[in-house]
DNA sequence: CTTGTCCCTGTAGTATGGTACTGGGTCTAT
DNA sequence: ATAGACCCAGTACCATACTACAGGGACAAG
């Protein structure tokens, strides 16, 4: 198999190369095999998916220790199925909570985008309390 | 209309004091009426649900440069409605794209809890290419 | 009218997630 | 065999988003 370059790496995942090094000490990416003359690290081509994984997952708020979570619930030696499967579960009810209050956002923001017409300065929009409403959706809801 | 303190808003949006203040600092938190005698911050009770949508927000990975720019589509004065409906489009996008990224991320999990049935440890277990697929569609998707 | 709890401003420190720099060694193409 | 691009470890620095003082004044209950 074919190997890449940290700096190969990097530029597929469009990060700098600071930021693998930074992942593989945090324990986000898996120590790669090094060159033997030169201490090169050696990546299989899949570390550029695995990099671009922390990225996404990053955009969607979930933090580094949450992405390692995530990441750890197919390699960890110590756990049984029973665990990566509440585990997952527990995930995924978080996923679903996310999803909901981003499609009350979208709602609000859908409103706010209907009703104004493109006419006229913002105070006479009748816009103003989507937000608001959003907010009471998300509080009592 | 009654008034809250920071501190009883503080402990309603289940935050500490100083970050009401820093949120005030920052702009996200129109700055309040003073008690005249004392200079203390009167807040109305709605302050609270302002808190507590920065916290959603915040939590489903929005900068607060990105919330003050949500919340200002309701309030700057300086801009039209046309402007204000780009924006809210802008945004809109966003967030579906922010959704969709779930929803794959959600399913890649379902199948994982799916099939695993608890029995065995985790190198068994036939779930580990999951979140690989995932990245797989979220790469090419 | 004091005691404890709250609030004020201002400044300093912390955790997270990188980013940049220093002082090297390595690799590749000419 | 040497120039330019790459890589190494280690450390320092940065922005974001808080969090914790310090030193003082305000308020409410007994």
């Amino acid at each position: 198999m074919e190997t890449l370059t940290i700096g190969q790496v990097a530029k597929r995942a469009a990060v700098g190369i600071e930021t693998i090094r930074f992942y593989e000490r945090e324990g986000l990416i898996d120590e790669p095999q090094r060159r033997a003359s030169s201490g090169y690290r050696q990546y299989p081509p899949k570390a550029v998916r695995r990099v671009l994984f922390i990225r996404h997952a990053k955009v969607l708020g979930f933090t580094l220790k949450e992405i390692k979570e995530l990441l750890q619930l197919r390699v960890d030696p110590g756990s049984t199925c029973a665990d990566v499967r509440k585990q997952a579960k527990d995930k995924i009810a978080d996923i679903e909570q996310r999803i909901a209050s981003l499609k009350r956002m979208k709602d609000a923001l859908d409103r706010l985008a209907k009703k104004c017409r493109g006419r006229g300065p913002t105070a006479e929009c009748p816009i103003l309390e989507e937000l608001d409403r959003w907010e009471d959706a998300h509080v009592n809801g």
